[in-house]
DNA sequence: GCAATAACTAAGCGGTCGCTTAGATTTAAC
DNA sequence: GTTAAATCTAAGCGACCGCTTAGTTATTGC
């Protein structure tokens, strides 16, 4: 406890990276490669930072993956905040839909979701703590869709759970096929998707 | 050439294993695993035999894989037979749905279909010619869902695209989702994917 | 039985993985 | 300027990766 207040007292020499910064680009890193197959050695050059610098701020890659999650749900917050103030219904829904293709795109290209992206990629018992900071994510999505869904009031409960399970479904659907096909197509699929909603 | 006819007429020690039995084996292992993360090493005890014979009878890790999509393949072409042969338009795509998910279960659990897992995980350019495999699978069953929507008449060739996509999206969807949700749920997904249709 | 040959076992190759450590360098308090 | 502490660099740890090779064993034709 002392040791705390002696650490706050003196200090050495400053860190010469912004961990915020340095976190921002692991994130796109793993998006774009996904967890596994993005090594401690590739993070390093990526973040300008030494790999002792690294394990020092985030403690392991397991950490510093834990951070981009946090970060890309900050980032995220971005459409899902428009998504929670909507009072419109299953066409919020859908506009979240399409906010989604826009968040998810680098020029061109479509890097799918980063939460999404992973969760096919690990195995539940090799990285518990991952696996659950990805289900939560998850389920915050799902319980919007379900908000928004009461808000039309013709369905009942029943109804609603299904739909939102439907949803779901299409959109870790789009996590895959905005990396297959074109936005056209993507643009299309969503429409299909909510037509009978 | 010559070499050829020796090796043909002079037999030494018999392979102690059967290949096409080793490769269910192998298929299953990454099935459940994926490519990346299933070793060689894990290979060798699933498939019962050392390393030496796998190498000698598949060449390296990418010929034990692309021999197991060959399986899977011929294995899920019980499936897409039934939809190749159905004459029913939506309905026998559908029909396909339920087939699939059956097909992707081991006991309760669902293992999704190989070739999406596999798709999420693999980079293009680090390993080219399996997915070229995998895109050369996707795009047949796409294939088969256009051929069935164009039994029912009242669909012009744009919608038929587009309505393939949609389907293609919910069967990503579907393959993520089955590793997720219960089996009600993913039943009722099916159902609602194809209410409008 | 004997020589030839293919299939086996097991050890080991170079490379990369996540992670740690030894030692030099920068900062701050006195 | 000296000392103490935090941060840096860079080398290296053990473990595992895909794959190969040396040497043994089983099967064949003669």
């Amino acid at each position: 406890m002392l040791s705390f207040v002696v650490y706050l007292e003196i200090m050495a020499r400053k860190k010469q990276y912004n961990e915020n910064e340095v976190i921002e680009k692991a994130m796109h890193l793993f998006w774009r490669n996904g967890y596994e197959s993005t090594s401690v050695r590739m993070l390093e050059k990526e973040m300008g930072i030494n790999q002792f610098s690294i394990y020092a701020s985030f403690k392991n890659k397991e950490g510093v993956f834990l951070e981009s999650i946090k970060l890309y749900n900050k980032q995220i917050k971005a459409i899902t905040n428009t998504l929670e103030n909507s009072k419109n219904g299953v066409e919020g829904i859908k506009e979240y839909f399409f906010d989604f293709l826009n968040f998810s795109r680098e020029g061109a290209i479509f890097k799918g979701c980063l939460v999404t992206n992973t969760v096919n990629e690990i195995k539940e018992d090799s990285s518990p703590v991952i696996m659950a900071a990805l289900k939560r994510f998850s389920l915050t999505i799902r319980e919007l869709f379900v908000r928004n869904l009461k808000q039309d009031d013709e369905r009942d409960v029943k109804e609603i759970e299904a739909q939102a399970d439907y949803l779901m479904n299409a959109l870790l659907g789009l996590s895959i096929s905005s990396k297959v096909f074109k936005e056209e197509q993507l643009k299309d699929i969503i429409k299909i998707t909510f037509l009978h909603l």
